[in-house]
DNA sequence: ACGCCGTTTGACAACGTTGTCATCTTAGCG
DNA sequence: CGCTAAGATGACAACGTTGTCAAACGGCGT
């Protein structure tokens, strides 16, 4: 690695006997540059290795580059899936991606917001649950023009990018596949009611139990709140209610655990005597043993796709498309093979 | 908010009365401004709520006011709480934090290293297990003359910052607890053997083992990976080996998980016939049921620290101290309060 | 009162890009 | 073949800071 000499857009220009002003054009994707001169600028600049200063970019153009995540959720699995998608659409759009945890210090985060939004001057926001439901947030946003992503919010609006998964789908398709595996008695652990993911991925699982036209009494749900402990507890309650039940969907992975340690605990085999499946497809599905079937959102790819879409609104200045659907898919292990 | 028009140096300058150049030397800590002049001018700043801009600064003088993280740890959470330290102490110098993941793809990663720090000109950079220990990483950022800071390094280098725990005292004094709690007949579960820390770790072990003055033979090592089922595999292993075992260290919470799992699925109460301690406080010993008690590194506070101590050697441009050793905590929770 | 020297201050030119606007090409058409 | 309009290109001034260097200031010894 020889120490070279700090490359300018002056040097590619002179190297391409061209003016500085056209290679700015291509490297913007700007219009009306001929295609020859195009191929020429490109080849010149990869051949010396060239690439845009981004300081002076950033202060000629008035834009920043920054791409802004705000997020509130101690789940860093999730959150390092979405900088990691992030990352890579920035990248090849020569934009910075940025994570800004958001937690609602004395009810005003507010001001953290402001200044971040006020320092940075960021191109363009992206919000993941829970902040994606805070108007609050996406007030000030707005306020500002500014481009914003809604990843999986509780509900869609109208003038910002909204990307999510069909939560009722997603629980209805993961039931299935207990009933497909043989499971008609089953169980639902479901998350605290006041997340309006676990109800629609309840919604779902009732509605595979219909589909398959299983009698309503072989279903039970039973009342979690996301956490090992309540997946824990509803072993017990589970052995009262209904001690045949074989299949169980939990609402997220870590209440899966739970009840796969006390079913363990009390001499049950899982699967053989109590299959389980979650939802999140977190770390812990991956770690625990037996590894846990779950139901995984993309969620690298939902961040990716976000931030395009998000660059091309900044770009485009108007929002072409609001809504992106992804599917899901099912990992099978071992917990319910 | 009213739209306030963009505020920029020359705005403090006209009204303060002075220069730009002043106002310049204000913000950046310069020597020779008069200390009445300094705080009129900060205090029009802070009047009109004037930010310099990153963009320009960063273009006139040349340094990218970036801090860059490089990593290759699966480890979610502890990669969050190193980036939550780098972003405290950036925003208090005006830095930005940035993270890496530095996978070493088709074994020379170094391609990515050198687009990166060749694109940004990051002013520091930060690395920690893995790549804290990468001869070839640590070489490439030498070259450059890149201000660096080693987090918990195999073994430490001269001239960069090394921030640290003393692990074999860490292990020790879990231990120690283990033993003031009156256990007098222990496990150590291992990690893999190729990790200084693990075998740093169990050194700590036999060292309280042998302060305590208990017999050697009270005392059992038990081979594990630092996977959850590994900690669940030595379960059985202890049963056969050391059945009167009560209190047990693992080398990480994840097969202190494991081995919970297990006591727990063999009719065992945890921590009433079993006490287990973990190492790192992890999410899992947090949401674990039963929690369990681990020994928790200051992460967040080597990576503020870290970062803070990198800024000031990027302005200092030579180094002051070069390491940082941090003391540990022990997390009491249920499974061995 | 003078000269000297270190401290404080400011004018102005970078820094590397994009925006604006004027000018030069070229293709199409009568 | 000349005219026109659209397309392609370039010259030059921003953008908001810091670096450089020269000038003004102020305290001190004589």
């Amino acid at each position: 690695m020889s120490a070279k000499k700090k490359l300018t857009i002056e040097d590619i220009a002179e190297t391409a006997g061209v003016s500085i002003k056209t290679v700015s054009r291509v490297f913007n994707n700007a219009p009306n540059v001929r295609q020859q001169k195009r191929d020429l600028v490109l080849g010149v600049a990869r051949d010396l290795g060239y690439r845009p200063n981004i300081s002076a970019r950033q202060l000629a153009s008035k834009r920043s580059f920054i791409i802004c995540h705000f997020h509130d959720n101690p789940n860093t699995d999730y959150l390092s899936e979405i900088y990691e998608g992030m990352r890579r659409a920035c990248s090849e759009q020569g934009y910075y991606a940025v994570a800004e945890k958001l937690a609602p210090h004395k009810g005003s985060y507010r001001k953290a917001l402001l200044d971040y939004l006020l320092r940075f001057e960021v191109d363009g926001v992206i919000l993941s649950p829970p902040v994606s439901d805070d108007m609050a947030v996406i007030r000030e946003i707005e306020k500002r023009d500014i481009p914003y992503v809604l990843i999986s919010p509780g509900k869609k609006k109208k003038n910002a990018i909204n990307v999510f998964i069909d939560e009722k789908n997603a629980g209805r398709s993961i039931t299935d596949y207990l009933i497909a595996r043989g499971h008609d008695r089953l169980a639902f652990i479901s998350g605290l009611d006041s997340h309006a993911a676990s109800r629609q991925r309840e919604a779902g699982f009732w509605e595979a139990i219909e589909a398959a036209q299983l009698p309503k009494k072989n279903a039970v749900r039973l009342a979690g709140d996301f956490s090992m402990q309540s997946g824990f507890a509803a072993f017990d309650m589970l052995m009262k209610k209904a001690p045949n039940v074989t299949g169980i969907f939990a609402a997220n992975d870590e209440m899966a655990v739970g009840i796969i340690v006390a079913a363990l605990g009390n001499g049950k085999k899982v699967p053989q005597d109590l299959s389980v499946v979650g939802f999140d497809d977190s770390p812990f599905a991956r770690a625990m043993w037996p590894t846990i079937t779950s139901l995984a959102q993309p969620v690298d790819d939902m961040a990716h796709l976000s931030t395009k879409k998000l660059i091309e609104w900044v770009h485009a200045e108007e929002l072409d498309q609001s809504r992106f659907e992804f599917s899901t898919e099912i990992i099978i292990r071992e917990s319910c093979p």
